[in-house]
DNA sequence: ATTTTTCTACGACAATTGTCGTAAATGGTG
DNA sequence: CACCATTTACGACAATTGTCGTAGAAAAAT
C-alpha cells in the first residue's frame, strides 16, 4: 500500500470533498493554491486513475471523477506508517512532535483530552 | 525543508543512535531487515551527506558518518508536515487515525493521558 | 613487497513524480 | 455546417530515489 505523495494527496483531498468532480474544478482548487497548471493537475488525475486510486465516469460528455479508495484508509495507512517507521509506533512521541514546540492551543488540548477520556472508558 | 524518504530515515535513525557510525555498521543493522546490498547504502549515505544531512570524518583511515540536522529537528518536521497536510491540522484527527481501529494499549492511552494532563497544566 | 580482502567512488538504470507543451477531440455558437 | 473555446490525450524532460556493478584505493595478511 504505497501512500500518495504530498502532491497526490492535495487532489485526493479535493476530490474526496467535491466528488464527482470535473478535473476544471479540481485544477481551480489545486491553482489557486500552487499556481499550476491544468495539465498538469490532468496528468497527476489521469496517473492516479491508471493506478486505481479514482474512477473515471463519462456523464453527458463530461468527466468526472471519484476517489476508490476512502478517505478514512489512506489517512490511516499515512498515520500508522509514520507513527511506525518514524516514532518507534510511541503515540505519545508522535504527538509531542506534532504539538511539540507550537503552543497547542487549549481548546485543542481539551479536545484530545475529551477524546481520549472517551477511548479510556470504552475499555 | 524536504523531508527525507522513508529508506533515507531508515538510515537517520541508525546513525543517530550510533553516531559516529562507520558505513559497515549501518549496512548491517540495514541490511538486516531488507537485505540491501552495502554500496546501495553507501550511495545513499553519499547522497545525504552531498545534501548536507549528514557530515563525514576520516579518522584513523576509517570514515565515519554523523548526523547534521537533529533527530528531534527531523521528527518536529515530518509531524507537523503530515499534521498540516493530511489532518488538516487536527492533532484528534491525526492520532485518531493513528491509533484509530488498532486497538491502542489501555497503557498506551494512559501514557498519553499522563502526557497530555500534564500540558494542560503547564498553562 | 605482493597478494588478498575490504571499502569507497562513480556511473548506470529503471521507476516515480512534478511540470508542461502540443496535438487531437469534443462541444457550443453563430 | 464551420469556427472558436474547452478538454483530454500523449509524450517529453528534469529531478529524485532505490538499486547495483565495476573499478580503483586503502588496509590487512602473508
Amino acid at each position: 500500500m504505497k501512500s500518495p505523495s504530498e502532491s497526490e494527496l492535495e487532489i485526493l483531498k479535493v476530490i474526496w470533498e467535491l466528488e464527482p468532480v470535473s478535473v476544471r474544478d479540481i485544477h481551480e482548487r489545486i491553482s489557486a493554491v500552487n499556481g499550476v497548471g491544468y495539465t498538469t493537475v490532468l496528468k497527476q488525475i489521469q496517473r492516479l486513475t491508471e493506478k486505481g486510486l479514482l474512477e473515471k465516469t463519462i456523464h453527458d460528455g463530461t468527466h468526472l471523477y471519484r476517489a476508490i479508495i476512502r478517505e478514512d484508509a489512506v489517512k490511516e495507512n499515512l498515520a500508522t506508517k509514520m507513527l511506525n517507521t518514524a516514532f518507534g509506533g510511541s503515540a505519545v512521541q508522535m504527538l509531542m512532535h506534532a504539538l511539540g514546540n507550537r503552543k497547542a492551543s487549549a481548546e485543542e488540548l481539551q479536545e484530545l483530552k475529551t477524546w481520549l477520556d472517551q477511548q479510556i472508558d470504552k475499555k
